[in-house]
DNA sequence: ATCTATGGTATTTTCGGAAATTTATGATAT
DNA sequence: ATATCATAAATTTCCGAAAATACCATAGAT
């Protein structure tokens, strides 16, 4: 695991911790969180920690009702479709713009990036569940340097912020579609190389659809 | 003025004053917002300032650098036409949704919201610069009314936080381009109540092009 | 039996101050 | 004059406790 950057704040690094135990499931979605509570948990005063949750509330992970506290955003299918809607259209856009744009280094990433998933995919079809959390961040890399030439720091921010309530759905449902979505990568990989911005959105669109019907059904 | 609504507390009345005071330029781009002189200016503590800066670091409005504090999120005509872009990708996508979708209400809320915009132009171009904040409330609220049948909460949250950061830029240069703004509203009116897609889609992009224009040449 | 008041407990919200960190100041040496 | 380093000031970060508010059970009234 990486070493704590320099200048890392107790804030920081809990607001980190927090956010992953909500994207992964392990902060259940509806859960009311008790400042007492999160404090044994983790450490933080109640200060510290409302500075997180506050922060979450804004990212849309935690909602913060009046004067009664904050729980983890709940879930609803309804929700996934909008997220799921959301990520095609911010990531169809982004990718038309940076296959577009992309130059030798951004193939570079994205040969790269669709290296470590491949080899994470392989193991998770393996069976190895261990390194599903790796796996998932791959992806995350993987989407994200996609769509990294498109030159707009906004519309990747943004899309970021949507990929991650996405991910938490797919975290809920942490069944692995495996050799399908692996195979839906390579195909996204061909595309982005060949420049062939059709074919990508048309996979991509493909992909969300059936994660989120996976997500629906399990 | 507005009782202040039950249950609101004082980082919640605060965290929109603040919100207020950077979207309409009373904190300026770049400005080191140090806790002690907010607390001077605001009345609240340090622990509930942070709190909301902390809120507003994830909107976006504020930078946040390591232990270095807080200050007032810059500006650049780069992130202007990101902005501009992004609020265009939404709005457009959302109109078609919304248009598709809209039923007598909808078509009530949106000559309603333009409406009231209108009359505020009107006092505008008469050469009332008084009503500047609440015409851009309503200016707000007519493009919120025209996606308001979009059927996707997520999108119209993620839109509205878009919106609000390329408002701040229309307020920066704060010179009121008038008789041309409402023209178009009112076109935008007439092509949303005929469900013209192409043509409502159409003048958006040239209203915010020329908003664009507007801003980096002020 | 249902509803409203009352008091006690749990929880959240807010504050002021202590510890940690960065930034400014000034003295000394090159 | 410039650089280096110690020291002081300013600022941020973090905590624990006080004040405000919500929640729940019980009793009394209609």
């Amino acid at each position: 695991m990486l070493a704590n950057a320099p200048g890392a704040t107790i804030s920081d690094t809990t607001y980190r911790q927090i956010r992953a135990d909500i994207i992964f499931g392990r902060l259940v979605p509806g859960e009311k969180l008790k400042l007492d509570k999160l404090k044994g948990l983790y450490g933080a005063s109640v200060s510290t920690l409302r500075e997180i949750l506050n922060r979450l509330a804004s990212d849309g992970l935690v909602v913060a009702e009046g004067q009664r506290g904050f729980e983890v955003a709940p879930v609803s299918p309804e929700d996934l479709k909008e997220i799921a809607a959301l990520r095609q259209l911010l990531e169809c856009h982004a990718m038309e713009l940076s296959f577009a744009a992309g130059d030798m280094d951004w193939e570079g990433r994205v040969v790269s990036a669709h290296h470590k998933l491949h080899q994470m995919e392989i193991r998770m079809i393996g069976g190895d569940r261990s390194v599903t959390k790796d796996w998932k961040r791959y992806d995350w890399e993987f989407h994200q340097s996609l769509i990294s030439a498109c030159g707009s720091r906004a519309l990747m921010e943004t899309h970021a912020a949507v990929f991650d309530k996405y991910l938490r759905y797919q975290m809920i449902s942490l069944t692995f579609r495996g050799q399908i979505a692996a195979d839906e990568h390579k195909q996204l990989l061909d595309a982005a190389l060949a420049r062939d911005v059709a074919t990508a959105q048309a996979i991509l669109r493909r992909h969300v659809e059936a994660g989120v019907k996976h997500g629906l059904t399990a």
